[in-house]
DNA sequence: CACGTCACTGTAATGCATTACAGTAAAGCA
DNA sequence: TGCTTTACTGTAATGCATTACAGTGACGTG
């Protein structure tokens, strides 16, 4: 692999003067740009990133770390965040934590030793000392949708507990008593609001949720699909279960699916998350969509900010949206 | 930012002592390492991967550049391949083409710049000279399903041919007559492999697909509507649609629904890529799944295996697997 | 004519970690 | 005792690109 100097030899003149050219620094006169261009093409002269981070003290790098590659909330969002750093001339990478503190926090080290300019981080757990640790040091961070203990760092997400409201009241209205819930994890501020937001507004409108009726599992397909079993095993089951999101849904669905148990008829189902796959559905499911691009392009656009100096603002929530489709049971 | 010098004199050593601790290598008294490690936690020092990997000449990274992101296909793919990567002390980033030649061109230059030790591609495109050309500079590479005119890299991927024999005898077993494709790109060898595999499979099998049963579309969702809404929209409407990749089927499904077509009765679907919601539909989907985790693990072995100086390695393809379910009709 | 200015180009220091080489002291051996 | 190992540690070169600083010649101005 050539270097700069290789260039510099192929055109005659110094390590500077290519530099220049390539990065437009410095005046350069015409012949001499056009013969360093051309020996940079001839002998395919590729800079080494490596050392110019090196020297500049900053990669153009943006590091994106996902607890779940799997859940499609997430590759939405990366997308748009993607789009917004190679817009503003930055790289991102994404890395996938798996749900596991410790692969994230792997991720987190590995990526600022390669020292990128600055990370989003969609954490695993909500006590990460080593989150804390990167943030009080002085790291570019914007954390997405969950929050961490002490971590003071903006936060992007979408508030959800109006559309949580207005499912409870669909659900009662459409004559459903026994609410239940399959949570996330309370330890997570995403899962703690939406468990919070549905055993509210089910006691404000006068059918509170029984403890019979609760479940938690861990945000994934498997957990989804447990807890839904154990809820409708029971002798006792709800009529109307609110899923707190997406992965937890497919496997609730699987669950009532092998059970034989009927969607609509026989038990009401709203997921939080939407997926394309909820309108082909039959019945189609009522969901609560978050603005999953606008997130994305939010947070890049929060962190790239922070990068270049902004202040540390603090964000709005963005808000989630009930799709009222017709799985709760028919609604004229 | 601490520095190793930092580090040193903190500790009270040379740079020299400092890096042999880290890295293990060479010799070091029990109570200087002690001195060492207790310095490097104490001023929180991390090493610089640039320098480091500057002065080795490797980064201990990979890059994986996917077409499209928002194809299940590829997350399981990329997850299942990034285990590898970690297994085998490497680190995985993940770069999203989005089928654009261009936007894959960009990531690839900029990760050779980034000095990856080695590529994971599946080429938007089977005439990208930028991909011949690192390769011919020596750039360790393996390609995923699609191949690239002109390169020799090794390839992965899954022979669909006689899963899609399969899929014909089964639809025609089931009464249809009229076979119908809605098929990828013939210019991406996956796409032109589904397609000649399934029009030829019709012809041996006595009922050749007709001309006005065949529609091209991309490999993404609103073709597969689009080609979809085609086909049925025409006088002479096929009774049994293969549609070749899940994204496609999803738009495809997604048009009939909002045609009235219903599935089964009206038409026969059945679907290249499998998707867990396809259990879930009613009817159930028809589907050929391909080994998509093994993919990605013989993917990343097989380019960790080059770039640790392993043969170019001829790779079998593995093979994708009829799922019968009952979007073709009913089986008894 | 003398001097300042400008355009262009080169020299060399710099960023940080690795590592070849060399040096020192202690231990082993004849 | 004298010499070779061995264990440990340090010095300095190295990887590659950027950039502060300096130098050269041409040009403009009073």
């Amino acid at each position: 692999m050539s270097t700069i100097k290789d260039a510099a030899i192929a055109a005659g003149v110094s390590t500077a003067t290519v530099s220049r050219v390539l990065n437009n620094t410095g005046p350069v006169s015409e012949s001499v740009r056009e013969r360093v261009e051309r020996a940079v093409a001839e002998i395919g002269y590729r800079p080494n990133a490596l050392a110019r981070s090196l020297r500049t003290e900053s990669t153009g790098t943006i590091g994106l770390i996902v607890s779940n590659i799997l859940n499609p909330f997430f590759t939405e969002l990366a997308r748009a965040a993607e789009d917004v750093a190679i817009a503003e001339g930055f790289t991102m990478i994404l890395g996938n934590a798996d749900e596991i503190a410790e692969k994230e926090e792997r991720y987190i080290r590995e990526l600022l030793e390669k020292r990128v300019d600055g990370l989003l981080l969609n954490p695993a757990v909500a006590k990460a000392p080593h989150i804390k640790e990167i943030v009080d040091r002085g790291v570019p961070v914007v954390l997405i949708d969950r929050s961490v203990e002490g971590v003071t760092a903006p936060l992007v997400r979408a508030d959800g507990t109006p559309a949580i409201g207005e499912l409870v009241a669909h659900m009662v209205a459409l004559g459903h008593r026994k609410l239940g819930i399959i949570s996330g994890p309370r330890e997570l501020r995403n899962g703690l609001e939406r468990y919070e937001a549905f055993i509210a507004a089910s006691s404000a409108i006068g059918y509170p949720v029984q403890p019979q009726h609760i479940a938690f599992g861990d945000f994934e397909r498997e957990s989804g699909a447990a807890a839904m079993r154990r809820l409708m095993s029971a002798g006792d089951p709800p009529d109307a279960v609110f899923v707190a999101n997406g992965r937890m849904t497919l496997g609730a669905l699987e669950a009532l699916k092998s059970l034989g148990i009927r969607v609509g008829q026989d038990v009401g189902v709203a997921s939080y998350d939407d997926d394309p796959f909820f309108s082909l559905l039959d019945p189609a499911l009522t969901a609560i969509e978050q603005p999953t691009a606008e997130l994305g392009r939010l947070a890049m656009s929060a962190l790239l900010g922070r990068i270049r100096g902004g202040g540390a603002d603090e964000l709005e929530p963005l808000h989630s949206r009930l799709i009222i489709r017709r799985s709760c049971g028919e609604t004229e």
